[in-house]
DNA sequence: AATGAATGAGGATTCATTCAT
DNA sequence: CATGAATGAATCCTCATTCAT
């Protein structure tokens, strides 16, 4: 008994609701009755578009990634040139304080999870793979223009880039002031670049 | 609060219990019945060695880090020369795929904690600032030494250096294949060294 | 309260729908979710035709008994002969392990309820006294024909009649084994008959 | 982790608690929290002694089944004629309106979960086995005693008995009426004896 | 010191019932 | 007439914490 088509409307505003929730208090400190309350509906009703918490977190997750991504692959379509699309994949994730620390405090949360749980891993599998997949391609197209080191792996590239992306929004995050946001991306997209091997890049 | 030094031992034996049971069951998941259990000792004498369930986790995070610090200073301190010290901290954190994913699925659960309690991330950035300050020692002497880019700077590059180990090791861990820790190690150790410049160093 | 005459149609089929599943599931863990969907009509429906959820489960028992008895009567008055009534009497209700399983689980979910509540308890007594009347006619039959025990009392010889039937029935259903239907039956079968003093009778 | 042995005290206290909420609301309508205050103890306690809800009640069949058995076994080895052990067998069972009434609407409840749980059957099955041998054995002291038919199988006639016996008392609570307890013990005993061709036993 | 019995607040989940469409 | 979305009361169960022994 699959009960869909109940309104995908409703359905996304108690996935925001329950964004909002974890990222406010935390993933086990949030409650159904949090989730409702925070999506203006009553306990009752987020059982009868979900089959259980876990199920609303589950598809959170699916959700929140797959959005991160879509914001990626359109941030990076919009630039022609490798080393632009690099910076505005970076950019597409270092969006705002705000935005970064709520949904990294969401994320970090899944990340702790998915280490238990199948079902997060794969989700965030789909993600990290749509995510490498981006990298790699800007990549080798640097690599064909000439401007990135083309002695790289793209494919052993992307995890990196992931890495000094995802870890230095973590540090930033810990760090807890908003201000250091901006220089964090810096270091992000320095960094990015110098692995790149675009001496040429930063002569300019 | 006359609780303390009653017995060290007992003490670290609760701890440990708890790294055992959170990063078996999730941090969650873990009951003071858990760990109790796990420590084979009763549920009270937990309380009576820890003021709350909080406590233990508090200090568990702050234990954990320490340890963690001691072993990369010591792994350094046995090295003379700037690239082997760098290796030596990479790899005294890429120690096994046991350790490791024991480590970092705790040391998740904290990070998502941390990122909303003053208390675990005034504990996780006296432990940044202990990496950090190992790596920008690393650097500082690679600079001296000439091997390292002389351009760098040594405190900003510490996060990117830090952001690629932790960040290799998320990856991995969220891969869940023993088998590619080795290359997740080899991935991080060439993208510090691509990024410290050693490579272009030696090209020119 | 129009609600009557609405449709009698589907009024019974709820009914029936609200026995399949009470024999299948059980008295509570039937919903009215379950007994619409069993139904195939929605859940609505059944609040429109009925009061409430006991008034489903008042009118079953009702429904049920009456059509108990009616088949009750129908067998004994194909028959002539005394004894050749009680034995029809007695096979009328020995039906078949499956009609006998699904009838007696939701009976005896009856009979529970009926301990507390003299709405069911005013249902069943009706049942009772019909089934009564069904021996006493019987017995009064026999002993006119000189084939049952003259000095019983009809009137209190039914109770005793029904007593074994049901006690047989039940204990069958205890047992699990459809195999032994028939063996129930017949212990039931040649109990009455010596209860009755037919053999009595013979023999002197 | 077989917790036991937390003073079977308690547990008793909590079945018995169990047992007069049941009789006085009904299996279903009995929470936990009925069960507590009845036993005056906190909710807490409850789950501390038992696992769950199910198993109190698992754990109550088994000790009111035996509890009951005790009392025939007794009542009949007080006796040593085979009428006078009959007698007392039913006796044992007809104790007074309140504790039947109590323990029959129990005990139906029991019965219509046990159609559908092989655990209640299980438990069942073993007090109709000892209630059998009970009139099993009584069946065969009173054919040697030349008292009972002697064509009569003792193994068959033991079920008969028990229906007879719990068919009237199931009867006699549908009525209602305390008065006629008596009445329905008489018809039972009747009944038995005349089933066990004690015609002797009448004559006299 | 240590134990584990007892407490009770809190949370996920179920479901009869209501009601707008 | 019919639907099924929405409600929220009620229930089982978990667990940190307290405390008598």
């Amino acid at each position: 008994m699959v009960r869909y088509k109940k309104s995908e409307e409703k359905r996304k505003q108690i996935l925001y609701a329950a964004f909002q929730a974890i990222a406010g208090q935390g993933y086990d400190a949030v409650t159904l009755q949090t989730i409702a309350d925070s999506a203006k509906v009553s306990k009752g009703v987020v059982h009868y578009y979900f089959e259980s918490k876990e199920a609303v977190l589950v598809e959170l997750l699916s959700w929140l990634t797959g959005k991160i991504y879509e914001k990626e692959a359109a941030a990076v379509s919009e630039q022609s040139k490798a080393a632009d699309k690099m910076y505005a994949y970076i950019d597409s994730v270092f969006v705002s304080p705000e935005k970064n620390r709520d949904f990294y405090r969401v994320y970090l949360d899944f990340l702790a999870r998915a280490s238990r749980s199948a079902a997060y891993r794969e989700i965030n599998s789909r993600f990290y793979d749509n995510c490498a997949r981006i990298s790699a391609e800007i990549v080798e197209l640097g690599q064909h223009e000439g401007v990135f080191d083309s002695r790289l792996s793209a494919r052993e590239t992307a995890p990196v880039i992931r890495s000094i992306i995802d870890g230095c929004l973590i540090q930033w995050l810990m760090n807890g002031q908003d201000e250091l946001h901006a220089v964090y991306r810096d270091y992000c997209r320095k960094a990015v670049m110098k692995l790149l091997g675009s001496e040429t890049g930063e002569k300019s």
